[in-house]
RNA sequence: GCUCCAGUGGUGUAGCCCGGCCAAUCAUGCGGGCCUUUCGAGCCCGCGACUCGGGUUCAAAUCCCGACUGGAGCACCA
């Protein structure tokens, strides 16, 4: 792995240490591919690939193609190919080539032939089960030893569906000590319907063909792939040989893994069918459309895995890192608003009525909101009876008794340092008249509901806000029936 | 089980190929302080790692062997 690449120079750049990845053998140019199968939209997993391709074609020059890998009928979710391209837009990924596969099932028939006239694949008839026994020990079946003559007529047969069951194996080293690369299958036929192409073909092409074909044909000189690719990449070694291509550069890099969160698009396709999540984007899945949705921004995502980089070693990754590199690109933009959650009443006797201008940003100027206190404000801390608390940016109040839901306190004293002396509380608050009513959904999916200060109603659709002392948060959706409602989801402290 | 790959603080990452400059980088996290009327930002201080055992060597995180641990693959999926 480490001969691959060089993960890491340091180089002097105005006297600061940078570190650097790097890829090895290039050789002016890159052509670089991202390979997905469209089953589902991208996640946080496909997002590594494609970022570190999209890096390495602009930092030497070169094109970025993007292939849709739709060679199994059974997995092809039709509206993929959009929300794929739809994401690497996102990221800011620059697609030069578009390549569909099933576009080229022509191509991959044509090579299969001149495979096959040249001796190195044959048309197996065997029962898979049987030819697995076979294979286990290392012998071959008996469909190895035919001509070129009938191998090609098998072929044409298969081709117009008169034979049922059949493959075409490539002819490997049947005694290889990785048994499934021995004479490992490279067309199969599958009646199942293609959404793209329907019933037209009835035989594909495995990846352990297509793949090659296609790294060659469209000059492809490194491949990122995970390392659940070794062996594919070692198959397709042989198809290289037989055609007397080069090969590019395959690097395999770990697998990636983020704490509690299931990358796996066939199991989020699951979980969206059987109702447990809303959609591709549920808050709780790694798709590239939930953290949208949550406020992470595709810079974050782009630095992220970056600072993961290509090494071989499997990667357990923290939510918090992200979060991190998040929380820096978004701050400085983010409007902050007093947002309270599980709203409790608050009635402050002897305060005259005021009205308290804040900044939406304490280091930035983005403007002022104002909140109007006319004694009656939502709070969500649990107060305690006979403590001092501050209203922040407000006054300082003392607690005198909790009914219930509603808290009544006496205002005591303007000056914060009075409130500092005495160790109490600073909380935030919201004044009840003209309070909007908000709803945060947490990273599970829960519905947080509370209200926000009057001015929040000015948000846009989309934006990053900080609710002060609660978190950042994007502004979902304006829900106006009667009352204005406003949808935030979650996403970080 | 077999084949292959990898193991640096809680997490990510640098260093490993070309042994000494590494009592190990940077970020995040955590603890404390300053500042700030946010549990955000900023500043300061601190915590915390070379999986283990052998070997080679004057010298090993770096090379070799073994163990252990983790992962991937062992499909007519990609």
């Amino acid at each position: 792995m480490l001969e691959e690449i060089a993960p890491e120079m340091l180089t002097e750049e105005g006297g600061e240490r940078k570190r650097e990845l790097a890829l090895r053998n290039v050789r002016g140019n890159v052509v670089m591919r991202f390979a997905p199968n469209p089953s589902g939209p991208l996640h946080l997993g496909h997002s590594r690939a494609a970022v570190l391709n999209d890096y390495f074609v602009k930092k030497y020059g070169g094109k970025f193609i993007l292939r849709l890998e739709d060679t199994d009928p059974k997995r092809v979710l039709p509206e993929a190919y959009e929300m794929i391209e739809e994401d690497l837009e996102w990221l800011n990924i620059e697609v030069g080539e578009k390549v569909i596969q099933s576009e080229r099932m022509e191509i991959y028939y044509h090579h299969c032939e001149r495979l096959i006239e040249m001796g190195h694949a044959y048309v197996c008839q065997c029962d898979p089960e049987e030819f697995r026994r076979l294979k286990n020990q290392g012998i071959p079946c008996r469909c190895r030893e035919r001509s070129v003559e009938e191998n090609l007529e098998l072929w044409e047969r298969m081709l117009d569906n008169s034979l049922e069951g059949a493959v075409v194996r490539l002819k490997t080293d049947i005694k290889h000590k990785n048994p499934s690369v021995r004479d490992f299958p490279i067309f199969r036929m599958e009646d199942t319907p293609h959404p793209r192409t329907g019933d037209r073909y009835i035989v594909y092409p495995l990846m352990n063909f297509s793949v090659p074909v296609d790294d060659h044909l469209l000059g492809i000189t490194h491949v990122l792939r995970g390392k659940d690719h070794i062996v594919n990449t070692e198959k397709q070694r042989y198809i290289f040989q037989y055609f007397q291509w080069e090969m590019p550069e395959y690097i395999h890099y770990g697998i990636l893994k983020i704490e509690g969160t299931v990358l796996s698009t066939s199991k989020m396709y699951q979980g969206i069918l059987k109702g447990e999540y809303r959609g591709w984007d549920d808050p709780r899945l790694g798709t590239l459309r939930a953290l949208r949705r949550r406020g992470i921004r595709p810079e974050a995502i782009y630095r992220s895995m970056l600072e993961i980089g290509i090494k071989p070693a499997d990667v357990k990754y923290s939510w918090e890192n992200l979060y991190a590199i998040n929380r820096e690109i978004v701050d400085k933009d983010a409007k902050r608003f007093f947002f309270v959650e599980n709203p409790k009443r608050l009635k402050v006797l002897g305060a005259e009525p005021k009205t308290v201008y804040l900044r939406m940003h304490p280091d930035r100027d983005l403007g002022t909101r104002e909140l109007p206190f006319e004694g009656e404000v939502y709070i969500s801390d649990d107060l305690e009876v006979n403590k001092m608390y501050r209203l922040m940016e407000l006054c300082n109040i003392v607690v005198e008794k909790i009914e219930g839901d509603v808290v009544y306190a006496r205002y005591h004293s303007e000056d914060f340092r009075i409130l500092r002396r005495k160790r109490g509380k600073i909380i935030h608050w919201v004044p009840v008249k003209d309070a909007v009513k908000t709803v945060v959904v947490d990273t599970e999916g829960r519905e947080r509901p509370g209200f926000a200060e009057k001015d929040f109603r000015k948000v846009d659709v989309d934006e990053i806000v900080q609710f002060e002392r609660y978190g950042f948060a994007r502004v979902d959706e304006k829900r106006e029936n009667g009352e204005l409602e406003i949808i935030c989801y979650f996403a970080h402290k």
